[in-house]
DNA sequence: AATAGGCTTGCAAACGTTCTCAAGGAACGT
DNA sequence: ACGTTCCTTGAGAACGTTTGCAAGCCTATT
């Protein structure tokens, strides 16, 4: 019970193979009758071309790669889901890889997605300044950095505009009168860390309240790091009265330091999310957020592959999404007495 | 600057194409010192084997697929990051589709799959009764249901023991005087929503709780059915003052009906989720939820699957996963008078 | 009516790998 | 010295597709 191949469905309708390849891929110089016999043979043997003979052919596999830290954290899987919604109705398949944010497992992985001759890479990239990442992107015909800057690259970029929510974030918590405000970032070699924190700065600045070091804290995007960063502010001798995670990692990891100190919010202290997750959107009292749209992000990047697939190389393309912020229960002005969080309190 | 072929590596070490594939491949008959010049070429010219072409030879790609409804619910990107953690050591890749819960989707998505020559299957099927669904799974060389039963299919299973945690659930709800319990449910075409009526339906029994057919609630898998289900159970005359959700979408429905009636939980009203997410682990208060490992279940669905592509076949296994019941603090004493919902007040 | 030129079709060569088969060569026993 | 056997190697076919090339046919133009 083998699949039937062009050579079967040759025989069956009484032309050549060649003269099938053509009818079958819409190529001109068919007469349209014989077309009809081909198309209707193949019906009938129920015909799937064998993407693996094609591919060898013609080099091409109809299979593009999405290189991300760990698709089980949700804004990843939410791009996997929107590219591929836009990817498969034009035949594309979604081929996933996590590379743990480990650059070294990332190279060996787009080596390995090479191989395979995907047609085009998706990814964000571990570290942007590992060396010859950007000839490894380069090494397909087409790729979309996601929220990710190359130096150097030739690669399409689909950004989000980080700086206008978290500034407005900032302004936001100033206006409730905070004037220690800290920032859990992540690691500075992904772009989107690296952009909050000169917006971070920058909005400080503007807005004359004084910077502090302690108070800005980048670091590793998991949920442990958020969680003893927020530790650690707690205990400074001048505490943060309102705190930002740079993503939702990190504040999965203050949520519950927060909790496990016993501090109430927003009466003992305010708390900001960057990324809206199930847990900002339904925690009652509901979490203030600085929002973007995963979804457009994974669609409008699948759409960039797709038209860099399509067509004549352009030159290189990058868009840039907005973010917002939202002001709902989680930051009130700061409590006049700052509640002191006594040392040594840590997860039971 | 085109990837380097078996020829290329030929010439370079002076030996024929054969016996480079012989020397690449581990296999006997291929004297030390000319597989070591193999090597020592092959390594020079950075070859790598192009993976089309072997396919086209060998009909294995190294490649499997995964299908679920959606790969943006957390539950199966967290089956998906454990599964890759498993199947890419051993060179595997992973390629997702998104069936929608769409049947008919489905199988054009599994068709595809096996036009790719995907060596595996594992899917978490949109309707185990569809017809022909038990060939297009048999059609792979390995293939594993996730939590998924299949009638007469011979394919592996990876299934989780929910009677277990529910029941465990409705024992802890019952001891706490709760008479009024109800089930959200999700679709009965798929074991989980299946087995939690069966188990919801013999506990009551065995705790001899009248049931009631208005209490348990088959329908879809959304977060709007969830939604509709809870106003509706919460506008019935004798509404119930304990609800279960039978997963974490539901879940999700279930939690902004209650917080948009305006009820407080556990004091009007216990709730149960069933899956841990985010949101439950992390709510303060915490919320009871019915448990079971997802990286588990992701990761023994790889083994076994890669145990088939390995060795002979054997026949079919089924793995029972445990699942357990956690009580927090989302369950409470149901309260003396219910609190009536006013009719007609649903979200904004 | 002859010929040019455009449609249509088939043959056969690639794409890069694996694997069967046959043959060369060495070692060994008689 | 010869035959047998086993190890080692290479030639070449095959996997299923696309595509360049050439040949055949038809129409239209001169």
């Amino acid at each position: 019970m083998k699949n039937a191949t062009l050579r079967d469905v040759a025989r069956e309708a009484g032309v050549s193979v060649s003269t099938v390849s053509r009818a079958l891929n819409d190529q001109p110089f068919v007469r349209p009758e014989v077309r009809d016999r081909v198309l209707s043979a193949s019906e009938a043997l129920g015909y799937r071309p064998d993407v693996a003979a094609r591919s060898m052919r013609t080099g091409t596999t109809g299979a593009v790669g999405l290189m991300v830290s760990d698709i089980s954290n949700p804004l990843f899987a939410s791009i996997a889901k929107a590219a591929d919604l836009a990817l498969s109705p034009r035949g594309y398949a979604l081929m996933i890889a996590n590379s743990a944010n480990d650059p070294v497992h990332e190279a060996e992985l787009i080596s390995a997605f090479r191989q395979r001759r995907l047609d085009g890479l998706m990814i964000a990239t571990a570290n942007e300044g590992a060396i010859g990442l950007g000839d490894r992107i380069a090494s397909f015909q087409a790729s979309v950095l996601l929220d990710r800057e190359v130096p150097g690259s030739r690669a399409d970029a689909v950004l989000s505009d980080h700086a206008a929510g978290l500034g407005e974030a900032i302004r936001h918590l100033a206006g409730l009168g905070h004037r220690r405000i800290a920032l859990v970032a992540g690691t500075t070699a992904q772009r989107g860390s690296r952009v909050r924190i000169e917006a971070y700065l920058a909005q400080l600045e503007q807005l004359r309240i004084p910077r502090d070091p302690d108070l800005c804290r980048p670091g590793e995007m998991t949920v442990e790091d958020g969680y003893r960063a927020v530790t650690e502010l707690l205990e400074l001798p001048d505490p943060p009265s309102a705190i930002i995670a740079g993503n939702n990692q990190l504040f999965a990891g203050l949520f519950a330091a927060i909790r496990d100190l016993g501090l109430r919010i927003p009466e003992d202290i305010s708390v900001v999310a960057c990324e809206e997750t199930e847990l900002t959107a339904l925690h009652n009292p509901p979490l203030d957020v600085v929002r973007r749209n995963m979804d457009e992000l994974g669609r409008t990047a699948a759409e960039l592959l797709l038209a860099r697939l399509d067509g004549p190389q352009r030159r290189p393309r990058r868009i840039v999404l907005a973010t917002g912020f939202e002001a709902r229960g989680s930051s009130a002005p700061p409590p006049p007495h700052p509640r002191l969080v006594r040392s040594g309190v840590h997860a039971a």
